[in-house]
DNA sequence: ATAGATATGCTCAAACTAAGCATAAGCGAG
DNA sequence: CTCGCTTATGCTTAGTTTGAGCATATCTAT
């Protein structure tokens, strides 16, 4: 069997959560696990720095794959993937370079400015017609909760950590361009916006957004991708970036005052425009002192 | 390369979380990934079900490795390793069969009756001596301070989620069997109680623990280790057992409640003395309706 | 000086938690 | 058949955490 290892390589760069792709944006970067590697992540490292020059800070294993459509075309061999996701601060955004809004690759995963037009003119209503073209009463029902629940449809909240399970119905819907490859059914207007990627590299992204998304709110893993010093509000920013939603700004500071990340290093931003920012450094000692997750269980002192 | 699959596989019994093993219990069961499966999971359930006779409720990919000093002994081929965590119900527990507590594994995991006293008197003690050995006063820092997180002394809580860290920090500090293992310089005596296993075994079963202890607090699934009716102190102890601690009664019973988790059967049980208790099923329409996880962003509403 | 921005401090109410009191309803022993 | 023990279940109370928003501070540009 072959072992491919696959990195979302991601970084933020003036509010766009942006993805290291090859292949002018159809592809996630990846190569083949090799027997001068140490470990994974080791081959994972070595291999994401020698292709782009980008030095990666966190990694973490997002999920192995090894479906019986992957197969290597040539060797008819097996292919188990690995995909990863890496962390990193990108300095300067090199035009030429691969990065990449993952926007770009979903376009309805962007709740900044309030639900987009893609979302409600576009996407619902192609739903809402797959809803009706199910079956049967207790079909369409299903369907109907399925929305409900991955869109905020009906009443329900939006949830911007559901990016795969989004992902997914659209492609059990036929409307992203993937599920039409086996069975080239629907014509291109039927689809949804948004650019696909080769093979299922856009499912493996979706996964990455999700757990960053997640990972983010209990883990201060966001400062791997920002600079040496920073203002609370460009640290604000670049969380919704990711997120994909606005958060409240006194109380945003007020969490991460509490949490004590960061400290100030004296110094105020030469500005763009208003009252002068103070500057803010990651404190590193918290991670040692802090590995504690959040708790969730009624514990009892007795 | 050969890919290899290994499950951790859960069940709880009469207050023993219980993990199943072959070789009198030291290994997990495990099995090559062959061609003949249409998908990882579906290769792993094929796998233990035929092994064990069980069948697998829940599954989730806990973890894959490829260590330089994973390879396969015969064909000098190197080993991929995928790691499951699959829980299920455990009705009659076959004494012959391979079910261990995991406490057998990690006797310091398990403060249902507080701290253990293999804790205090054995395993803190060492942790000290370690701490002193360390060359240099920064060293010595470093040390206290990882044992500090890991396992709650000066004055910090004892999280019971990091069992992953606790089994690594005894590893790297030379107490447990398996670091013993590549360069044998300390006796048994030194080591720290709990039984070792086969190869990085006992680590996976960390990861495992680990990861349900974890779960548990956000998703519903301990569900997938009860009877079809259950009480809610079944259903308390259940989790204590998990866990390794013990929670408040009413605010568990509210906790549940409130998340609209169960229903009454109408039914009470036949008791095991005091005032019987009613009766419990899990709502499995709550699945669909929350897929939702807890969010902790101090979102904005404009 | 004034308008327009952003930064920052503070308040208030609602929701959630941790702890524990109190009562209910079985069982078995005397 | 009543006491003592055990478990079930309802409810209270105080402390904390969140969600929202008001008010003020400090710059820049005009």
């Amino acid at each position: 069997m072959k072992v491919d290892l696959i990195a979302v390589l991601v970084a933020v760069f003036e509010g766009s959560p942006s993805v290291l792709t090859i292949q002018t944006g159809s592809a996630l970067p990846s190569g083949p696990f090799a027997l001068e590697h140490r470990s994974l992540q080791a081959g994972l490292r070595d291999w994401v720095e020698k292709q782009t020059g980008h030095p990666v800070g966190y990694i973490e294993q997002l999920y192995t794959f090894a479906d019986r459509d992957r197969f290597d075309e040539e060797s008819d061999e097996r292919v188990i993937s690995i995909s990863y996701l890496g962390l990193t601060r990108k300095e300067q955004p090199l035009f030429s370079s691969g990065w990449r809004s993952w926007y770009h690759y979903f376009p309805w995963e962007d709740h900044r400015d309030g639900p987009p037009a893609v979302l409600t003119d576009t996407i619902l209503p192609r739903l809402a017609a797959w809803i009706a073209a199910a079956p049967g009463k207790a079909d369409k029902d299903a369907r109907r909760q399925r929305v409900a629940v991955a869109f905020g449809t009906e009443g329900r909240e939006w949830n911007e950590e559901l990016v795969l399970q989004r992902y997914e119905l659209l492609f059990g819907a036929g409307l992203v361009k993937e599920a039409t490859r086996k069975h080239p059914a629907s014509s291109d207007q039927e689809l949804v916006p948004g650019r696909a990627m080769d093979a299922d590299h856009r499912r493996i992204l979706a996964t990455g957004i999700a757990r960053l998304r997640t990972k983010i709110k209990y883990r201060p893993v966001v400062f791997e991708l920002m600079p040496e010093s920073f203002t609370l509000l460009h640290l604000q920013r670049t969380v919704e970036a990711l997120a994909g939603r606005l958060v409240h700004k006194q109380n945003f500071r007020r969490l991460i005052e509490q949490q004590e990340l960061v400290e100030e290093t004296g110094e105020t931003a030469t500005d763009t425009g208003g009252r002068p920012a103070k500057l803010f450094r990651f404190r590193h000692a918290i991670l040692a002192e802090r590995t504690a997750a959040g708790t969730r269980l009624p514990l009892s002192r007795t």
